[in-house]
DNA sequence: TTTCAAATTTAGGTTTGGCTAAAAATAAAT
DNA sequence: ATTTATTTTTAGCCAAACCTAAATTTGAAA
């Protein structure tokens, strides 16, 4: 199911104003925080009910669900990567990210966010200090490992490199591997524990041991 | 005036399919291009008509306006810009960004646009070898100046330097002078040919004449 | 417990951008 | 020149997301 703008927009505010589902949230509160009116967050209420992201009995309140929590962290998870890209990359202040970071979090396309998280290189918080949510909605970060002891079969995505020469920075980039590459262990060698990678579901390459101990995987 | 997405799009299908406002466009084939039916086409055309962005005579066709045409290429400047940004940076496929800067396009932020053309390095063609208009709208590229050779109250934008050592790019990080970075000409010393820079409208900076050669700038 | 003020919801209206079906204008063919 | 086919426009509807004004519900105070 797809969220329009504005159902993004509320969840997203419901989700702050409720603290992550602990404090119940008020109809004006929510008018307020969104500059709108409460009889039109009243009928948006409902919609967001008949969608099952909030739990709504009128009068009686919201709570909001765990899909309802899933889209409004994935919504704040885009905000922040891209506040860290606005004051990181093109030199914004501070303060001046907010509002087009509100525009920019409602671009749908999960590979733009995962490339995007891979070049700021797996920020944990945005420039205000407040932590990203990770693509499964938690701040829980999931262990790396060497993509030697990866098993075939087992995907995940280059996330760090141990050896970061510029050498070797420049060897992963003449073979197509980059910090953020999507990978899949396509054959493993007994003998010399070489390996055959896929990656970014399009490129096979070859690796030593050797190499692939020096780089790092974040498995799906 | 502000024109909505859909707005957007209709005046880049239009230009597109007049070829700048040379061959003339029929209703069919704007609904064609943007997957619309005829009669939305005509609905919306009345719109733009209004709004002055095209000259419209019913069942007769339509005109670009010279407005117009400034809105189409600001649109279509996005959209290259957001290409080469999704390409270079994001490691995408050249086949893989139009959706998304299809989306991107649409992101209302002057400033991010100054920035993000500025971060590219100022690229005069998108991935495809399609060129990128200026921000007038134009391909005709402006004259660039060494920035000690402007006057006092000048205002410009930093796009290149010319001697490119790590050792004086670190000086103008240092200094908060960037690639991008806004200025204005403060104040110019007559004895030795310092200068008196604001950045950004924030910071002020003095450097020497020296220094100030090796920056040039697109005037504004 | 009844009353009343605040919060919330419903009813009905607007704008934007679509749609279908029907009408009107233009262009092509006999 | 008249009929026919094509293109374009109008008329009338729909959904999303807002609005105002009028009900309704809740809960706090008398």
């Amino acid at each position: 199911m797809d969220l329009t703008v504005a159902e993004e927009n509320y969840l997203k505010a419901i989700y702050h104003l409720s603290d992550g589902g602990k404090k119940s949230v008020s109809t004006n509160d929510i008018a307020a925080e969104i500059n709108t009116k409460p009889a039109s967050v009243s009928d948006m209420l409902r919609k967001l009910g008949e969608k099952e992201v909030i739990e709504y009995r009128k009068y009686y309140g919201l709570q909001i669900t765990e899909t309802g929590k899933r889209y409004a962290l994935q919504t704040i998870r885009k905000h922040r990567l891209w506040e860290v890209f606005l004051v990181e990359k093109l030199n914004f202040a501070w303060d001046e990210v907010h509002e087009v970071a509100e525009q920019l979090e409602h671009i749908q396309s999960p590979l733009l966010i995962q490339r995007l998280d891979a070049y700021l290189n797996f920020p944990k918080f945005d420039p205000h200090g407040d932590p990203i949510p990770d693509e499964f909605g938690d701040v829980r970060s999931r262990p790396r490992v060497q993509l030697n002891e990866m098993d075939v079969d087992q995907t995940g995505q280059i996330v760090a490199v141990k050896d970061s020469s510029a050498a070797f920075l420049r060897y992963l980039d003449k073979v197509g591997a980059y910090i953020g590459a999507r990978i899949k262990v396509l054959d493993k060698v007994e003998f010399d524990g070489s390996l055959e990678i896929l990656v970014d579901q399009k490129k096979t390459l070859f690796m030593s041991k050797d190499v692939a101990s020096n780089i790092l995987v974040l498995q799906s």
